[in-house]
DNA sequence: TTGAAAGCGGTACCAT
DNA sequence: ATGGTACCGCTTTCAA
């Protein structure tokens, strides 16, 4: 068997036409004869649909992209979980892409929906740049965005209060007695990093709390290694700018930060209490077990993959929000629960 | 614009046939004007060409599948990162999907390689069952397995002496004075878990000592929650059955062995050593850092994607067999690098 | 119920 | 260099 078996292949074993065996397997009209003669022959010769050829007739690749810019990172694999869950069932298949970081990448793999990559998009972007937000725009399949758009942009979002999350971090920490709370954020030019920032002062504010810039560092990524190098660098200037806690943007951030406090001799949470978001496994795991502000990841792939389930039936429905709440999960990392 | 341009709408916008606006578009024989016409017509009209229908004519998707148990494993990031960064440029784009660690699913997802899921498939399964090395035999595009194949099945494979990487651990401990070394071991009916008991009763036999099934406990998956229970009841079996070490066989069962050490008031390294496999980020963050031999999680990808890449040029290529070596990288759950 | 034939959107071979 | 056309494998009218 040289070559695969196609629907003509098994027409001829068959001594049918090609459209009496498609229906036959397909479950058109058919006599009982002819599906049983259809059905024997397919199987003789190890007959496999071709999907491709499938999709080009029928339009529409029973497939569905989710695109994520760090697959390393325990948040988007809770999201992927609970997305690959909801399109089982509804016989779509998901097909996983990381976008590496590069706005390149990201462009080119949203472009490449509309050349048949699948039948609906659900991206988690970190950097929402105008050739994004346009790409997103014209793409022809439907598309929904888990995190922000920055605008009123005509796409379904599954959103969180990202600087809430981090107002409820800076809250428990005031709460615990904590006084001068350091923050380890990601870039600026991302949107959790720029919401988280404005949570960051939000909460001192409504603790009556007065920011200072000495405490605060800014990774370059949202990885422990970032996390760990920044750190470096806010303890180093310790103790003329001190600091008794350290809010993290996300829990990678949070593992660095409790590793290098750590290493330095830095007790934690006795000395410094740190606190994480996102509530992955990580965070619930580390020792000390971390603090950590949960926005929901799980329940927003769920949501994502209802909404964009439901667009397929309803293409025409309006643009629709839904929002998350988060919620802080305290753990050792904040002294709490010390002992647990 | 309420339908997707096709090629027929650019060359009627061009006013040339389809054959010429194809041309003019791939980059076959083409006069300089013709080139720019069709070139603007398509810009125009937001021309995207069909990847569907391109795959049909030409016979593959330039796509290949990467099929993992589980996404949420480090280890599976690194081989995941390695092979995208060697199809990137080749212009191939990969499709990670995760098997969730059923049958049914891995199966499905296997035999859809027949159906032009993929022009070509790396897997990396826990269990080998007959039905699934069966599947991976009939797939029409070339496979390539990360693990093992139990037999000399004509299919390429990159493997790692995971028997080896266990006694590298066991006598890394021994080394190090641990005379009693429990093991942590995930499902018996995987092959990591069959191959690292093998390694583990291999290690004590090179260092003289007798293997005792009271400190040897099988958790239920390769994951830190699995983990923590199976450590649970080590220590609960604790004094009678004592132990100073704990090999672990992965880096996710000894996170879950040293926090739930931790947890118990059981000290780590002091008390215990503990060891793991893979050499994940998890392993070198963790507070104590991981004593883990790795495996070559990224050269392994970066190997099976250079075995699928030779065989698209060459498919008849004899199956080949590329082994890693494993080694041992000490850190402080072993008390090696205390203090570092 | 069945078969013949027209596409789905491209590419490539064939003449011109 | 250009246009006409067969064809990739399948589904679906349309007649018979």
């Amino acid at each position: 068997m040289s070559h695969r078996a196609t629907l003509h292949d098994v027409a001829a074993q068959a001594g049918v036409s090609v459209a009496s065996a498609s229906r036959a397997l397909i479950g058109g009209s058919a006599s009982l004869e002819m599906i049983s003669k259809v059905r024997r022959a397919a199987k003789q010769l190890g007959y496999v649909p071709d999907a491709t050829a499938r999709s080009l007739r029928m339009g529409g690749t029973r497939q569905v992209v989710f695109a994520v810019d760090d697959i390393g990172n325990l948040n988007y694999v809770a999201m992927l979980r609970a997305i690959e869950h909801e399109f089982t069932g509804a016989g779509i298949r998901l097909n996983v892409t990381a976008t590496g970081r590069s706005e390149r990448q990201t462009l080119d793999l949203v472009r490449s929906m509309n050349s048949g990559a699948g039948d609906g998009l659900i991206i988690s972007p970190l950097r929402v740049t105008p050739a994004l937000r346009r790409a997103l725009l014209e793409t022809v399949v439907p598309v929904v965005v888990i995190g922000s758009l920055h605008r009123d942009v005509a796409i379904d979002v599954v959103s969180v209060d990202s600087a809430l999350a981090v107002e409820l971090a800076v809250a428990h920490l005031v709460a615990t007695g904590r006084r001068r709370i350091a923050f380890l954020n990601g870039p600026l030019d991302t949107h959790p990093g720029a919401s988280r920032r404005r949570g960051y002062l939000a909460g001192l504010a409504a603790a009556g709390m007065t920011p200072d810039e000495s405490v605060v560092e800014v990774a370059d990524d949202f990885t422990i290694e970032a996390g760990r190098r920044s750190t470096a660098l806010l303890i180093e200037r310790r103790p003329s700018n001190t600091f008794d806690a350290i809010v993290a943007a996300n829990d990678l951030l949070a593992v660095g930060a409790i590793s290098t406090c750590l290493a330095s001799g830095v007790g934690v949470p006795d000395e410094v209490a740190v606190t994480g978001i996102d509530d992955t496994e990580f965070a619930a795991s580390y020792n000390p077990s971390i603090t950590s502000v949960s926005i929901g990841s799980a329940e927003r792939g769920k949501r994502a993959a209802r909404l964009l389930l439901e667009r397929f039936a309803e293409p025409t429905l309006a643009p629709r929000t839904s929002a998350v709440h988060p919620s802080l999960i305290a753990r050792a990392s904040t002294g709490v629960t010390r002992g647990a």
